[in-house]
Order: structure tokens, then sequence, then C-alpha cells
DNA sequence: ATGAAAGCGCTAACAC
DNA sequence: GTGTTAGCGCTTTCAT
């Protein structure tokens, strides 16, 4: 195929606005040392001509890229697009993250890295080389993959980690889990609830434990702890419906139910419908997420709502904050969820109270 | 910020092999007039060092950038984002798309462009002067848009049109549409139906008016013609119950509806159960994209199935075809869709047959 | 405040 | 078959 070649060129411009090229160049990227009628002249130039820069000839002078790459587990996204159960993390991701790269005159490239891969160094190392991105947007598991974690660190390259508490480098973010399933919790208990299981997510998650915590403290301030009614599960509908089963069948089951996400509370919802259970009637549930099938559920769900795009849209304010030289907080930044009330949630039976 | 530089470049590869840049360059692309151990050996370097080739410095030498752009409406995308109805239409374009892309060397670089806006052109130029892209993926009702067409056709870049029968340059692909409604049509007749109401979507995409002649085909070959069971809509809510209204409040109501998209279905679901029509006792009803919502429905919906992961991987490949020299049919390459049965549909009730 | 020169990593074109 | 040369479009020195 014929070569392609840039259209206009800084060259172009130039030669238009009859400046040499270092004067464009200083426009482009608004350096100082440009008298206000020169830069004017040269954005005149650089407007008729329709002239843009070739990232990539940026890219190649050692300056920056332009490009923030957000990356995502690969088995884990791909089996949730095959399954096409609505979950729209990935949608949210690109909404926050998009627009706030858009704003600020960046692109964001979405990749797919595997986690349980021995070559995951081998693969982002590739990924990195080949698109040379201003900074990474991590995502769990990755946020706390100590192989990644060095790896963009030895490259310094800026990076936030979403869903890390970032012991270590880069640039960490939370989504208040622990806040979160307190919130959940005392929403139950100020309806009158006294048993409140807990259905948890992957350990391999961090952040599963926090929700975890989250949920221990508060049955623990209202005097309600019970290790019983903790089950975990693994984020998947059936280690929901194992967990679910657990829970129910006890000895002395709770009336109402927080499942760590979707997924394992549709599950949650199957196991109770099986058992006769009406909800909210005989069972309340709090679903974590909050993805769009949620509503559509029998009944619609009380659910924890995970702000995936301000977190995204924050993380690469953050990182182009980062590589403009501030220095970033140690401290994680934390974009607090909030939780959705619907139609899953009443006080417990009386009977039972 | 200090300059990042690629720390392997093609130079240590040609030291460490003790060749030339162009050898080593020849082996990386696979070119031929190198001797089978001369490539080992180089490949062997590349291996050692963890060598990735800078896409940016490829580019630059005015070869391939190995980035194929997919381009999606910014509005609806954006306004279907922050709906979250769990439209998986760009997780699916993605899911398509990275993998083939991936499985070609390639990587898929996914964008919005404003279709309503005086500057469409000036935007997709801007964003294919930074990104250089090898290719570009276009969607409804991009695909038609005779400036971005135009605009492609002239910088010589592979573009696939999918939903667009292709009048003019590019890739042409459909799902077809006509076929799917015509699909959708006859398994409401064999039911027994005989007025089968139509929602069409937005005619601004053109697949609209195709969907609109499968059904009338279908109806006209049974005899069952009748342009009053036609009712537009613009594939929002709003206009799906406008539409499902004056369908169903007609003095000779149709017992099954096929609905041009989910949304509108949605819609005309709760026409329906505002008129206290029993699905599918009183009332069949098929809609069109599958998105995950239709099984979470009351009852889950009997949809029509739209390929749209198979579609955009098609056209990566047709476009890297064509991008290596490929001549590009002019036919459109069709991708079938497939009825999906679920609640929604029975015979119609006795009374009416 | 502006310009000139050098070089980023790679490939096309041309030698050998 | 393999190496050499020039240049892609831009930014970074470093002069002026």
């Amino acid at each position: 195929m014929g070569r392609r070649r840039q259209s206009v060129t800084i060259k172009h411009v130039a030669a238009d606005a009859g400046v040499s090229l270092q004067t464009v160049s200083r426009v482009i990227n608004n350096e100082p040392n440009v008298r206000p009628e020169m830069q004017k002249r040269v954005q005149a130039s650089i407007d008729k001509l329709g002239y843009v820069p070739s990232i990539a000839a940026q890219r190649m002078s050692g300056s920056r890229s332009y490009l923030i790459l957000a990356i995502n587990d690969r088995e884990r996204t791909i089996a949730d697009w095959r399954g096409r159960q609505g979950i729209d993390w990935v949608d949210q991701m690109l909404l926050g993250g998009m627009l706030k790269c858009a704003e600020l005159g960046y692109r964001m490239i979405f990749e797919l890295v595997d986690t349980h891969n021995d070559h995951v160094e081998r693969e982002l190392r590739a990924t990195i080389a080949a698109l040379q991105p201003d900074g990474v947007v991590l995502t769990p598991p990755h946020s706390d993959n100590p192989l990644i974690v060095g790896l963009l660190d030895k490259a310094k390259i800026p990076f936030a980690r979403i869903g890390s508490l970032g012991n270590g480098a880069g640039i960490p973010l939370t989504m208040d889990d622990e806040g979160s399933a307190q919130l959940a919790t005392r929403h139950l208990i100020d309806l009158g609830h006294r048993r409140i299981g807990f259905i948890a997510g992957s350990p391999e998650y961090n952040l599963s434990g926090w929700r975890v915590d989250g949920w221990r403290e508060e049955m623990e301030a209202a005097g309600l702890a019970d290790e019983a009614l903790l089950a975990w599960g693994d984020f998947s509908y059936a280690s929901g419906e194992a967990a679910a089963r657990t829970l129910l069948d006890s000895a002395d089951p709770p009336t109402a139910i927080i499942v760590s996400n979707d997924q394992m509370t549709l599950a949650t919802l199957e196991v109770a419908r099986a058992r006769d259970l009406e909800i909210p009637r005989d069972l309340s549930i709090i679903s974590f997420d909050n993805t769009p099938i949620v509503r559509f559920t029998q009944p619609p769900l009380t659910a924890v709502d995970q702000p995936i795009a301000e977190t995204v849209s924050r993380a690469v304010e953050l990182i182009i904050a980062a590589q403009r030289g501030e220095a970033p907080s140690k401290t994680p930044t934390v974009v607090r969820g909030s939780l959705v009330e619907r139609g899953s949630t009443a006080p417990p039976p009386k009977a039972r109270r």
C-alpha cells in the first residue's frame, strides 16, 4: 500500500505563517516566549490549514504521547462480554475515562491484560513499548499485582490503582467499599433486621475483604456480630448459589442478606424463590454494583452503586497532574458510592423479629 | 517529567545480534531476503532483550501504524452509557474487534464522533491525523454519512461500513436486517397471527427501513399486508410508547408486534400492561437487538439477535486484507442474525383468530 | 522572543 | 542476502 503521509505538517504551518518550526511548536504546546500577535498569526494558520499534530511524531521526539492506557483483566472482561449479563463496568470506565481524557486533550486506549498469566509482564511491557502511553489506569485485580505495579514504577510511567489502598508506587483510589458496606448494613439495621447475612466476593480482590470489614464493623457496633452470617463466594453465579444456600439453610437464617455483586444476587434471588421466600417480605436483599439488570429483577434491587465513571475520571485527572510533575498524594483518593433504594428491602418478618 | 525513551530499540537488537538495523527490521516484518539462520539469530536477540517495536516510530517512517480505529456516534453512545440500560453494543464491538485485531497483530482504538455536528469532518480529520490508523470501522449512522465516507475515501484509508449497502467507497457489511425481520414475521405467521404490527426505528438509520421492508415483504407474501400496522419510532423509549399506543388503540389492533429495538419494546410492554394485555396470551412481542435486559423482562423476550461481535470481527479482517492490497468485494458482506425464542410469543388469542 | 541544528526509532530506497 | 543512507514530523537542546 502507498505510504500515507501527514497531509498538513508543522512545516506547512510554519511556511504559511512565515515563522520557524519552533515557534509553531511553542504555540501548539502553549509554551512561553511567544508574543501574543505571533501566537495569533500561527493559530490562524493552524486553523486555516486544519493542522493537527501527529501523536506519533510528538511521541518520537521524546515528548508526551497524549495517550492514557486503561487496562482490565482479560479473562473476566471477555467472560462478561460473552455472557451478556449487562455488566457495564467497561462502559462506565470508558464513560468516565474517555470524556475526561478528551477534556484534557488526551485519548484513552482500552486494553486487556491477563492477570493469571506468567507472562503478564511481557504482555504489559509490549503494550507499553508499542503505545508509549503517558499514564496507565489499573483496575482490580491488576491494581495490586506486584509485577504490574513494579514494572510501571520502574518504567516511571504515572499510574492509578483503582481499588487499591496503594502500598508502594502509583496513585491509589478506592470507591469506599468499606463505607458502602457499612451503609448497606446500617440501612438494614435501621429497618429492624438483627440477623444480616453477608456474601463476600473473591478474596483475590482486596475490595472483597473491605466490604466484609464494613459489614462486620457495623454489626459489631450494633452488638449483632455473628461470623456464621458470613459466606464467601467468588463473584460468580454458582458461588452465589452455594453461599445463599449455606446462609438460608442454617439453623438460624438471616432475615436480610448483603451480596457483594449482582451476579451472586441473582443466584440468591433464585435460591430464595426455591424456598418460597418472598422478597422483601420474608427476606431483604441488598446488592453491590448496581448494574443495569438490578432494575429488571423481581423485585427491583436495592443496591450499592459503584461510581466507576467518576473514579476513572478522577484517576485520569490525577495521572495527568502527576505527569505534569505534581506530587501525588500518598493517601488514597476516595470516591464514595451510594445506596440506591428499590424494592428488595423491608422490615423483617414479624414472626422472627 | 523526564523524557521517557524506548528502553530497548532496534539498535540494541542489531548490536546484540551483530547485524544491521535493516536486517532486524526485515525480521520484525517477516520480509524476504533473510537467511533462516540470520532470522533465528535476530529473533533470539529480540526475545532475549524483550524488544517490541515502537508503533510511533513505525508509523513515522511511513509504514503501518497497526491501529484500527472504531468509531461510534458520540451523542447516542454517551446517552446509552449514562442511561445504564444494559445496552452492550460497545462491549460487543470491542469483543469482536479487539480479539480479531489482537489475533492479527493490530490494536483497536475506540473513539466517539458527533454525527450531528457541522464539524464532523474536522473532528474525524483530527482523530485520524493524530492516530494515523491503518483502517476505520464505521457504525450506523456514520456508515452512510457522505462527509465521513468521502473523507476516508480521499485519505485512502481502508474502512468498513457496518449497516450499509455501501454505495460508493468502503467495505460494506450488514447484519441482514431485512432477513431478520422476515424471520420474525414468519415466526409469528407460523404461530397463527394474521395482524402483525411493526414498530420501526429512526429513519436516520438505513437499517430501520430494511427491517420494515422485511416485515412488509413477508406480510405481502402471506396476503396479510396492511400499512395501518406500521408505526414509526426513533429507537427511544418515549417514541416506542407512542407507537405502541397508536397500534394498540386502533380499531383493529394487532395480535403481535415486532419492535425494532429493546428500548421501544420495554415501552410496548408497559403500554400493554396498562391495557391489561397479558404477554404472550393476549399479545405476542418480538424485539430486535437482544440486549441483556430481554432476559429479565416479564416474560423474557423472544428477540432477534444482532451478531455485532462477529460483524465487527469480519470488518477488521476485511480492512486488514484491503490494507494489504486485496481488492474488497463490492457486494456487502452479510452476517446473519438469528431469532432467539423466549417467552413473549405464542399463538394469537382464540377470540380474534 | 525567536531560530537552527540534532535526533527520537524505524523503514523505504538504494547500494553492494 | 545484507548494509547504508535519508527522512518521516516533531521537540529538545542551544544559539542569537
